[in-house]
DNA sequence: GTCTATACCCGGATAGAC
DNA sequence: GTCTATCCGGGTATAGAC
């Protein structure tokens, strides 16, 4: 798994194969069959993996004792940082097309990220289901449209890209809070 | 091009060949290379189409007398829509990996759709040229992310999702606009 | 858990004739 | 503009031995 995450670093998940994989690791293509049942399922463990440092990374940067807004802004720009800090994992999450009906596991796995973003919600809203949903969502997909666009090359190369993304993800976190009454 | 859009349809960017498309037009693996210098180029080249397409839906949607933030709000919807409905052009788009410094043409045919954001944003900003800038990056990443879960079956699966995708992206826009003070 | 060997299919790309 | 023919490389997956 460990090689499969470099190829796919070096190559996308386009160009990973098992071929390749094995080949830097000296062994036999044959040999990964033992451990996985075909190339997706090797990718799907990888991809329950990135969940985890996904959620690690989000977790390291939250504050406890920050506002519900700020907190919800650096999480957007935790999100775009995993993204340009670990391309190959959000590659394998949001680019690999793995089929999500036969992992189960990769559903469970995304939980805690969703969960993270919850819990600042919930106080904002007050817990209202609705509210709770609509600012969540709206966050959720504001973070991940900065971070796909950041890996697209739309903010430019280099690590300034990488601060300005997450720059304009955290701020555009606090604008919707800001608004957030037009959600619903 | 037509035949490669539909293959990228049924397959994905990552399952389009140019073999697979010469077969389906019944000529041969050689015949495209007359026209194209490689299988990128032709993608390119549907990558042109499909920003024309992306510029006509985007204004087909556009309601002059509407208020700009009304405008930008549809616009964020009509970004999902095309997403929804043009799914293969929309790969093409932001999923093929083409290498933007080879082929130029595609910043410029990108350029209308971000023309679009602008011409509201400038209404609304008063003609502040970084808060233009803040504003519309905000929009298209929120719209953008939305399309992309969207196609990622994060909202579900079926036309209710596309309809709930939109929506949402459209209020978000909404929000975005009422608290765009906390962009800069 | 890995190897050898193998079957099989697919793709990109080109030369030269028509 | 297309064909035939061809080269070359790559990948998936399995059977059976060790």
């Amino acid at each position: 798994m460990d090689t499969a995450v470099d190829l796919i670093a070096e190559r996308g998940v386009r160009g990973f194969s098992l071929a390749e994989a094995s080949r830097r690791l000296g062994v036999t293509v044959a040999a990964p069959y033992r451990h996985f049942a075909d190339r997706d399922d090797l990718l799907a463990a990888v991809a329950v993996r990135a969940f985890g440092v996904f959620t690690a990374v989000l977790a390291a940067t939250l504050d406890e004792d920050a506002a519900p807004p700020e907190q919800l802004a650096t999480m957007a720009g935790a999100y775009v940082m995993f993204a340009a800090r670990h391309p190959a994992l959000f590659d394998v999450l949001f680019g690999a097309g793995l089929d999500k009906g036969r992992y189960p596991d990769l559903r469970g796995a995304a939980e805690p990220v969703q969960e993270m973003f919850m819990a600042p919600v919930r106080i904002l809203t007050g817990g209202v289901p609705e509210a709770i949903d609509d600012l969540v969502t709206a966050v959720s997909a504001t973070a991940h449209g900065h971070a796909a666009l950041l890996l697209d090359g739309a903010f430019g190369t280099g690590p300034e890209s990488v601060a300005a993304a997450a720059s304009r993800a955290s701020r555009a976190t606090l604008a919707l809070v800001a608004g957030r009454a037009a959600l619903r």
